[in-house]
DNA sequence: AGCACGCCGACT
DNA sequence: GTCGGCGTGCTC
């Protein structure tokens, strides 16, 4: 007997061993270890046939990984899909959306807590005139895609449930897909509370050995709710009838390594061959997919316009930071601020301060000779962390030690320059001596359990102020917040991405969306260098289609999506020079056939040129349909050999330009 | 992505 | 003559 088994790596196709008797139980769908070339690397069964396909030199299959399949003909179909639309090879795409556990290895027992369903809460009409819809297209097993654009506040969760509720009364299943960073106890609870069902809560935290035992008990049937991030979307589960996902415009739903797919595109994928609902949810639509829903172009638009009785919006104020008179023990905050502050600590109310920055100081100056500490490996400066005494990147990690004379002239002391939400949190512990102050950043969340204790702290009452980075911008809800300061709402403004504004946007609505969430009105602080900008203003006042029309236009002025298709090649390696020819290489390439249809921009270097030690070019290709694009990446992949030591990243549809 | 094979330049 | 640079192509 013969096996083809797709492997994991970058070479495409699938390969041909010899199964022997030893690995009788290899099936389709078990990963195998298999010798390829001069190593043995894992794969998985594909197929079988009595004929080796006339092949020479075939080799045996090793061993046997799964006792049984980690996937089915389905996930098989999917990744071959992945490969073609993503341009990885079709073993990449597979084990993209696999778990990497080890069956051999055994975990501790899991059981899951009785629950006592809690029950549900009142609909507003918005909320049952979109499930109403929801539910039709469940229940006529259609597979229809909706956007539910409802403002911060507006019942969003609820609808989510009510939807979930109908797929298993339905004896169908259900997937949530949330982004990394709001998977909280909070967020979870508010799931897991509504239902009796057994519920797989698929955090990155979970060993690779606990996620492999939730997947093969998602592919039995034992669990029918499946709740997670990003790598969620995969789940094997018998019967989908809906798949959710909320915060539909985050950026972290797109893979940053290859295959680099959306998980919007493998929803979409799944709805069309699984026959299933999809349900994205935003209070800040990304324009490409607000603009396919607002012309009914494979999704149907559902709105929340309104808070549940009582609640309002909070009101927004844009601070002018050119103007405004500043601190002067904290210059970084507004006198308005400070005194807002003030206002809801002596209200025994609470405040969250918002700065999209870690560390202390983003930058390290030497006060006579200028020179900037910067990483060794990456075209950035280096961060100070005052409570490590050290100076971190932020891209590749490099570390060391902090001294404050300059290591350039020796002798002079160096100037710290800018703020982050380690340097906020001192500063206005001496501002404010008498509150207790939590603060929520990547540092401060790293030892386990330090999330919960933090968010625990601040609900029940015990910190007053917490300060913290994009972690608190999403999916909190604590009543007694009245105040959020938002103290640079400028730090993505200036990225050269046609997305800044869109980003910008989203963040400053979604953390003013923390204030005013209880029964007293809340207030949002907007700090800037940049009141006229468009994301700034519109935020100001809470106008998402006004500021959708605004991008759209500008969108469709450039031609950027969705009015065309952009796919991004980025050469990377170690010698510049070898790196700058490779990407001139590639853009000759492109001219060498008319692509109609297809512009090739550049190369030019990334705007971050240099990242973990390579030196990296791009080239942007702007198409008018992803078929056309798509030609011509495969003639690329055809033709194109890196130099040695060079590397060609394919991203289609990228969501960052960096 | 690795890794081997193989074809042209400078060296004991 | 030989060591080794890197371009080219393959991996069942």
């Amino acid at each position: 007997m013969y096996l083809t088994v797709a492997i994991n790596t970058p070479a495409d196709g699938v390969f041909t061993y010899r199964k022997p008797d030893a690995v009788a139980h290899a099936i389709n769908g078990c990963r195998v270890i298999a010798p390829f070339g001069k190593r043995t690397l894992k794969g998985i069964v594909v197929s079988e046939s009595e004929s080796d396909g006339g092949i020479r030199g075939i080799k045996n299959i090793i061993s046997v990984v799964d006792d049984r399949p980690i996937c089915d003909e389905r996930a098989i179909a999917m990744a071959r899909w992945m490969a073609s639309y993503y341009h990885c090879s079709f073993g990449e795409a597979l084990f993209a959306s696999l778990p990497a556990g080890d069956p051999a290895k055994r975990i501790r027992a899991v059981h899951d807590e009785p629950r006592v369903p809690e029950r549900a809460l009142t609909l507003t009409d918005e909320q049952d005139a979109s499930l109403t819809k929801i539910t039709e297209a469940l229940t006529a097993h259609d597979a229809k895609a909706f956007l539910l654009y409802g403002i911060t506040g507006s019942g969003k969760t609820e609808v989510y449930i009510r939807a979930i509720a109908e797929a298993i009364r339905l004896g169908r299943q259900a997937i949530v897909v949330i982004p990394e960073i709001s998977l909280t106890p909070q967020t979870i609870e508010r799931f897991t509370r509504r239902f009796d069902t057994p519920i797989a809560v698929l955090h990155s935290r979970l060993a690779k050995t606990e996620k492999y035992a939730y997947w093969q008990r998602i592919r039995s049937g034992e669990i029918s709710i499946v709740i997670g991030a990003r790598s969620a979307i995969f789940s094997p589960l018998k019967d989908p009838g809906i798949i959710i996902i909320d915060e539909e415009h985050e950026t972290s739903y797109k893979s940053s390594e290859s295959p680099r797919f959306h998980t919007r595109q493998i929803a979409f994928y799944r709805m069309k061959h699984e026959s299933m609902t999809v349900l994205f949810g935003s209070a800040t639509p990304s324009i490409e997919t607000y603009h396919h829903a607002s012309k009914g172009e494979g999704l149907t638009l559902l709105t929340l316009t309104k808070r549940p009785e009582g609640i309002e919006l909070p009101t927004v104020r844009v601070i002018d930071m050119r103007t405004a008179k500043k601190a002067e023990l904290f210059p970084a905050m507004s006198e308005d601020l400070v005194e807002a502050v003030h206002g809801a600590l002596d209200q025994g109310k609470q405040a969250i301060l918002f700065l999209n920055r870690k560390g202390y100081s983003p930058t390290v100056v030497c006060s006579s000779c200028g020179t900037a500490e910067r990483c060794p490996h990456c075209s950035v400066t280096l961060t100070y962390h005052k409570g490590r005494r050290q100076l971190l990147c932020h891209y590749c990690g490099y570390s060391k030690h902090f001294t404050d004379t300059c290591a350039e002239c020796g002798a002079s002391p160096v100037r710290l320059t800018g703020t982050g939400t380690e340097k906020v949190h001192e500063e206005i512990a001496l501002l404010f001596p008498k509150a207790r102050i939590g603060r929520m950043d990547q540092e401060s969340t790293k030892l386990r359990g330090a999330y919960e204790r933090i968010l625990g702290d601040f609900a029940r009452g015990e910190t007053n102020i917490l300060v913290g980075t994009q972690m608190i911008a999403k999916g909190l809800h604590f009543p007694d917040v009245t105040l959020v300061g938002v103290l640079s709402a400028d730090t993505g403004i200036h990225f050269p991405d046609f997305r800044a504004s869109e980003r910008t946007f989203s963040l400053i609505t979604q953390v003013s969306g923390r204030s005013g969430r209880g029964v007293s009105p809340g207030e949002v602080i907007v700090q800037t260098y940049n009141p006229e900008h468009s994301a700034i203003r519109f935020a100001r006042t809470h106008d998402y289609l006004s500021f959708y029309r605004s991008e759209i236009e500008l969108r469709e002025a450039l031609r950027y999506p969705p009015f065309s298709r952009l796919v991004r090649l980025v050469v990377r390696g170690e010698d510049e020079t070898a790196v700058a020819d490779d990407a001139q290489r590639i853009r000759a390439l492109c001219t060498e056939h008319t692509y109609s249809g297809v512009d090739v921009l550049g190369p030019v270097p990334c705007p971050l040129s240099k990242l973990k030690k390579y030196h990296r070019y791009h080239l942007i290709l702007k198409a008018d349909s992803q078929k056309a694009v798509s030609g011509l990446i495969t003639h690329i992949r055809d033709t194109f050999r890196a130099k040695k030591s060079n590397f060609l990243e394919i991203d289609v549809d990228p969501a960052s330009m960096l």
